[in-house]
RNA sequence: GGGCGAUUAACUCAGUUGGGAGAGUGCAACCCUUACAAGGUUGAAGUCGCAGGUUCAAGCCCUGCAUCGCCCA
């Protein structure tokens, strides 16, 4: 196969589709479940069964990609756990919403038939996310997809329940929570979103029992004082230390309430006097347990208000706040209003401001939970990275409230609790009862709610992998080596995971957390449908490739800082698709014989090789070590500009076109073959390298190679610790950096004298160092070829030639002939800035050198260094002002 | 109120246990040189937010300030 095959550009399109394909139908992405090979897990963060794919997904999901893949180069048995969540509201709002359109609510089909239509739905189109994970190229073992309300993972969720009720560590109470008044249901605390808002703060008098006086309270909330069973002040405020009053009568009600006194109190707010509503403010809910206050419920499950709000009742919370604001000031009750903000929690999944109510829920007791989940990172056992997010998480473990997971709606696991109408026995056992444990009763009512999503999603890592069974798969994999998510569920998620993990497996469930960004608009917004600033990561793979995409996702994910996504840099990195593209394109037109590694690397190692061979051999090692110690650090983005310098700037700009002269034969044909071994073996190594990141254009370049077997999936990553060192030499490096140095400095010339590329030039060169000397001989055809030399002359004699320019580089000076066309003052200038860069440069090492407490005190390899600078430094000028005296002198 | 982070070239960002600042994009000039104009060569551009301190030496460590952002209460 030669270059006919490829065409001049890249169509990344029908190539990942076809790739995809293979990968799947090959079972490429399948791990074993058992399996002599190093183990490797991941599971996936589960998207909603609801969602589709944005940026945030795309992040993490070829980050996992990345490691996934390269794990796979490497031999190990790697497993990538995909699936969904069930996102109990959220999807159970999108089915509500289809039936609404019919007329329906949930009510009218009941309870069954609502749980039906959600498969149905589910069947229809839930888990589109899937298949965009796909376009991304997501290499995840699809046969072993996963869903939270499968037949298995129900199970598992039935099991933990029944274990943590029989352990106390699940209890029923009557407890304040953040109540949805649209979507009816409870909400954990992490579920609502808070938000900074302009409020007004009202001050309003609560006069004493048979006085004009009274007590003035502040509060943004007027609405819930007909739920107030107290009046609070703090008994260290002096303003009420002569308080002889015991009551206070609640304006609008016939009410007198109780005046207590608690430390609780802050005196710096408003009046230091405050309203206390045990059922519908947490804090509140605490004093008043703390008071034996009544807890009067002012506002239902809807947000309108109840009996207790008198005139008020049956209005809106909201018009309730206007109307009582209004009737409060016609009686005088409201004393002023002040601007305030505030924040205000709203449900998470569809923003309406949440309710705090008091109502009877399942709670997990988390707290000897969270200790172990908080000692296993202490310990080490977990790491979390970046570590800074550690101690976010510790914060968080160290202050947590009882889990609240009961949840009004019906689309999730349904609580395995029954309760006996005759003799009040509470049942909860892992298979359905017939009958009441204790009475014997058939009379018994199962609980109508159902788990928060979250927590099944808290089995994932263990439940996927077949959780109760002591499966083969969990024996390989389980702990997983990393999970990988952005720091918004570091507490719905990993947290509970952690939890989870650690009290039915005994083991953490991942060694690794790794915390990525969030990817942001390219101005640094957060992407938002309300703000018009969502980029679609599928409209991105169509427009310029899922490799590009991938790799701009790599490349931008630097640690511990948010990701800013726009379209021009996904079209940078689609440029350098197409340059790898072309020199493939290139490569495979002189690589004809269809060699094997082995026999490639014999004839490598048994050819004479020129120093750019060997020079790209070792920085080929280079790159490839940079590639696995940015993925294997998580530091994806140097991996990622490591190979795109490396095939740009070393393969492409220098190596390929320092190997023309070579590869066209100029050289005879050992050096031909010599040169075509070396650049099949570079390209290789670079398509294994960058195959993590781009899978796409390197499976398909590397299934046209000559001689080309199976999948790139199945190569071994280049280079391991012993072949690293036999090929890595520094020494080669240097040479190639100065003859890289030499010929940009002709360039130099060539530019600033306006000399057109098309002119070749002469050139000689004077050196006292043997060894420039025998680099510039023997890289002399790569010298002229790419400084476009007629003439290259080394010459041992101290006489520069006339009518020419010099360039310095280290001990080596080039004279350019120009011949009729040098510019004296042109090259006047151009030496003088050269002199002039140079003086600055000395000017700052000498300053060192010349302080006594630095050559005293500085680790002598530092002084050593900063000496040979500045002899170095010198010598440059002295070379330079030679010839700026020759030109001048030329000029009289 | 508590915590975390950011401030480096026109823009977006790197910068490994402190040794004298890099990349990509953009910009300017020249070039259709037999892989690539989605390209090549060359070049210009930075008191590393401000003020102190530690050190022979600070973008990096410490203190304070300013501006911006996020999380939690």
């Amino acid at each position: 196969m030669g270059s006919s095959s490829l065409d001049k550009g890249y169509d990344p399109a029908p190539i990942e589709q076809k790739w995809y394909t293979f990968w799947e139908e090959n079972q490429f992405f399948s791990a074993k479940d058992k399996d002599g090979s190093e183990p490797f897990s991941i599971v996936i963060p589960p998207p909603n069964v609801t969602g589709v794919l944005h940026m945030g997904h795309a992040l993490n999901n070829v980050i996992q990609d990345v490691m996934c893949r390269y794990r796979r180069l490497l031999g190990q048995n790697v497993l990538w756990m995909p699936g969904t969540d069930h996102a109990g509201i959220a999807t159970q709002n999108v089915v509500e919403k289809e039936l609404a359109k019919q007329g329906l609510t949930r009510d009218q089909v009941g309870r069954d038939q609502f749980i039906e239509r959600v498969w149905e739905w589910r069947e229809k189109s839930g888990g589109a996310i899937i298949n965009q994970l796909k376009r991304l190229g997501a290499s995840c073992d699809w046969d072993r997809e996963r869903f939270t309300m499968d037949e298995g993972l129900s199970d598992a969720v039935r099991k933990v329940f029944v274990r943590l009720y029989k352990e106390g560590l699940i209890y029923e109470g009557m407890y304040i929570i953040n109540w949805c008044p649209r979507c009816q249901t409870a909400l954990a605390d992490l579920e609502v979103e808070y938000e900074e808002q302009d409020s007004t703060l009202y001050y309003i008098r609560y006069p004493f029992k048979d006085s004009k006086q009274g007590l003035t309270v502040a509060t943004t909330r007027p609405e819930t004082m007909f739920g107030d069973t107290a009046l609070a002040v703090n008994p260290n405020d002096e303003r009420y230390s002569d308080l002889t009053h015991t009551h206070v009568c609640l304006p609008l009600t016939d009410r007198v309430i109780p005046i207590i006194r608690d430390e609780y109190v802050d005196t710096e707010f408003g009046t230091g006097a405050l309203k206390v509503t045990p059922a519908h403010d947490p804090n509140d809910f605490t004093l008043g347990d703390k008071h034996g206050l009544e807890k009067l419920k002012v506002i239902d499950d809807s947000g309108i208000m109840l009996d207790g709000a008198g005139q008020f009742k049956g209005l809106d919370r909201f018009e309730c706040r206007k109307a009582a604001v209004e009737k409060l000031e016609e009686t005088g009750y409201l004393l002023k209003k002040e601007p305030l903000k505030n924040s205000v929690g709203n449900c998470y999944r569809c923003q309406t401001v949440v309710e705090p109510t008091i109502s009877k829920q399942w709670f997990v007791k988390v707290g000897p939970l969270a200790q172990k989940a908080s000692d296993a990172v202490r310990s080490g056992q977990t790491r979390i990275l970046p570590d800074n997010w550690s101690k976010t998480y510790f914060e968080w473990m160290d202050n947590i409230r009882d889990w609240c997971i009961s949840r009004q709606i019906w689309w999730g696991h349904r609580i395995p609790v029954w309760k006996c109408q005759d003799c009040d026995a509470v049942i909860v056992e892992e298979t359905d009862p017939s009958a009441c444990t204790s009475c014997g009763s058939t009379d018994i009512i199962q609980e109508n709610d159902v788990l928060d999503t979250w927590f099944s999603s808290a089995l994932w890592p263990f439940s996927t992998m077949g959780w109760p069974e002591n499966t083969d798969l969990l024996k390989t994999f389980y702990p997983t080596n990393v999970l990988v998510t952005g720091f918004d569920i570091l507490f719905f998620w990993v947290a509970r995971m952690m939890m989870m993990g650690i009290h039915f497996m005994d083991e953490v469930p991942f060694k690794d957390v790794y915390i990525h960004a969030l990817v942001r608009d390219e101005h640094g917004k957060k992407m938002s449908k309300s703000k018009g600033n969502v980029i679609d990561p599928l409209q991105v793979i169509d427009n310029f490739g899922a490799d590009a995409f991938r790799f701009t996702l790599a490349a931008f994910a630097a640690q511990g800082r948010d990701v800013k996504m726009s379209e021009s840099r996904v079209e940078g990195y689609r440029h350098f698709v197409n340059k790898l593209w072309n020199a493939a394109r290139f490569a495979l037109m002189h690589i004809e014989e269809p060699l094997s590694d082995d026999e490639l690397n014999q004839r490598i190692s048994q050819s004479e090789l020129a120093f750019v061979d060997r020079w790209i051999l070792s920085r080929s090692a280079a790159a490839a070590l940079s590639v696995k110690e940015g993925i294997e650090a998580y530091k994806f983005n140097e991996a990622a500009s490591a190979v795109y310098q490396f095939i740009w700037h070393e393969f492409c700009d220098w190596y390929l076109e320092a190997s023309k002269p070579a590869l066209y034969e100029k050289e005879g044909t050992q050096r031909r073959d010599a040169a075509r071994a070396v650049l099949a073996r570079v390209l290789k190594d670079i398509l294994i390298m960058l195959h993590p990141f781009m899978p796409f254009v390197t499976e398909e370049i590397y299934s046209i190679f000559p001689g080309a077997q199976g999948s790139i999936m199945d190569a071994r990553f280049p280079y391991d610790s012993d072949k690293y060192d036999s090929i890595r030499d520094a020494d080669i490096e240097k040479d190639m950096t100065f003859i890289f140095e030499m010929i940009s400095g002709i360039r130099n010339i060539r530019s600033e004298m306006n000399i057109q590329p098309s002119m070749s030039l002469n050139v000689v060169t004077q050196t006292a160092d043997t060894r420039e000397a025998r680099l510039i001989e023997d890289n002399s055809a790569s010298i002229m070829n790419l400084a476009r030399l007629d003439i290259l002359e080394i010459n041992q004699s101290n006489e520069a030639p006339s009518s020419s320019a010099a360039v310095v580089t280290e001990n080596t000076t080039s004279y350019v002939s120009l011949e009729g066309v040098i510019d004296l003052n042109v090259e006047m200038l151009r030496l003088e800035k050269e002199i002039e860069k140079n003086t600055k440069e000395l000017l700052g090492v000498s300053k060192r050198l010349n302080n006594d407490s630095f050559l005293e005190k500085a680790p002598e390899d530092v002084v050593e260094k900063v000496k040979a600078q500045h002899s170095d430094i010198e010598a440059k000028i002295d070379k330079l002002n030679q010839n700026l005296e020759r030109i001048k002198s030329m000029k009289n």
